[in-house]
DNA sequence: GGGACAATTCAATATTTCATGAGTAGTTGA
DNA sequence: TCAACTACTCATGAAATATTGAATTGTCCC
C-alpha cells in the first residue's frame, strides 16, 4: 500500500458511521465462520440505523477505498471486509510509527486471549 | 484508545499534507537520534513547502488529535511525534482487522532489517 | 527601544463532504 | 405481467474543512 492508497483508506475510515460499519463487518466475519461471509446492505442498514441512501453512500466510499468488497446474491448485495486492505493500512502506519521504537505497540507482541477480551466487551457505538 | 479518539486520529491523518508531516517527524525522530528530538515549525514548513499559516493549521489539527506534541525553545516551537498515540491508533485498527486472521498482517511477524529496507528508500511525497 | 524573525490567529472565501428524500433499475414470486 | 422488495442514483441544501493573506504576539540581538 502506497501513500495515496493509505490516504484513501484513512479518509474512508475517518467517519463514525463508516468506522462502525467496518467494525460490524469485521465482527460478523469472525463470528459467522466460513459459511456466511458478509452481510446484505439491508442487514447493515438495520444494524447501524442508517437510511438506505446514506448507507449506500458510505458503502461506496469504503468500496472505493478497497476496504470492503461486494457480491450480488439474488436480489441482495453482500458486503464483506477485505482484510488484506485493512492489514495493508495498518502495516503502512506501522512503518511510520514503529520503526524507531517497536515496543510502543502492544500489538507487536504475540496476541493472547486476555488481549482479545479487552475489546470484545465494548459496544459497537 | 477508544473509538472517538481513533476517529479524531484518523481524521487528522486523512490529509496529504498532514500525513506527510507525520512521516517527516517520524523519520526525523529516528534519524536524529536522542539529541535533537523534533523539528521547528519553520523547518517543517521548508521541508514540506507549506505556507506558515497553513502549516500552523495542520499542526494544530495533529496536536489536537494528540498525534504530535510541542515545546517552545527560544523563539522556535519544536514539534515531535507522540509515538504512543500513533501506536494506539494502530493497535485499535489491529483489533478491528486482525482478530480473525492475524496472518494477514506482515507487521505482526517479528521485524527484521529486510522489512525495514522495503520502505526506507521511498521518497516522502 | 527598535528592527528582524518565528509562529500563530483571524476573517473571508473556496472547496469538499454529508444528509435527506424522491425517484430509478433490477430481481423475485404469485 | 404485476406487486413487492432490495439497493442504488440523483438533486438539493446544509455543514464541515481547507486555503489565503494580512494582522498580531512573543522573542532575540543590536
Amino acid at each position: 500500500m502506497d501513500r495515496d492508497q493509505a490516504l484513501n483508506a484513512l479518509s474512508a475510515l475517518a467517519h463514525a458511521d463508516r468506522l462502525d460499519l467496518i467494525r460490524l463487518l469485521v465482527r460478523q466475519g469472525q463470528e459467522g465462520g466460513q459459511g456466511q461471509e458478509g452481510m446484505a446492505a439491508g442487514q447493515i442498514a438495520a444494524a447501524l440505523g442508517l437510511s438506505a441512501s446514506r448507507l449506500s453512500f458510505h458503502l461506496a466510499a469504503l468500496e472505493g477505498a478497497g476496504l470492503i468488497g461486494s457480491r450480488k446474491v439474488a436480489r441482495n448485495v453482500i458486503y464483506s471486509i477485505r482484510a488484506p486492505a485493512l492489514g495493508g493500512l495498518v502495516s503502512f502506519l506501522m512503518v511510520d510509527c514503529c520503526r524507531n521504537d517497536p515496543g510502543v505497540l502492544a500489538c507487536c507482541a504475540p496476541r493472547d486471549e486476555g488481549q482479545r477480551d479487552v475489546q470484545s466487551g465494548s459496544s459497537l457505538r
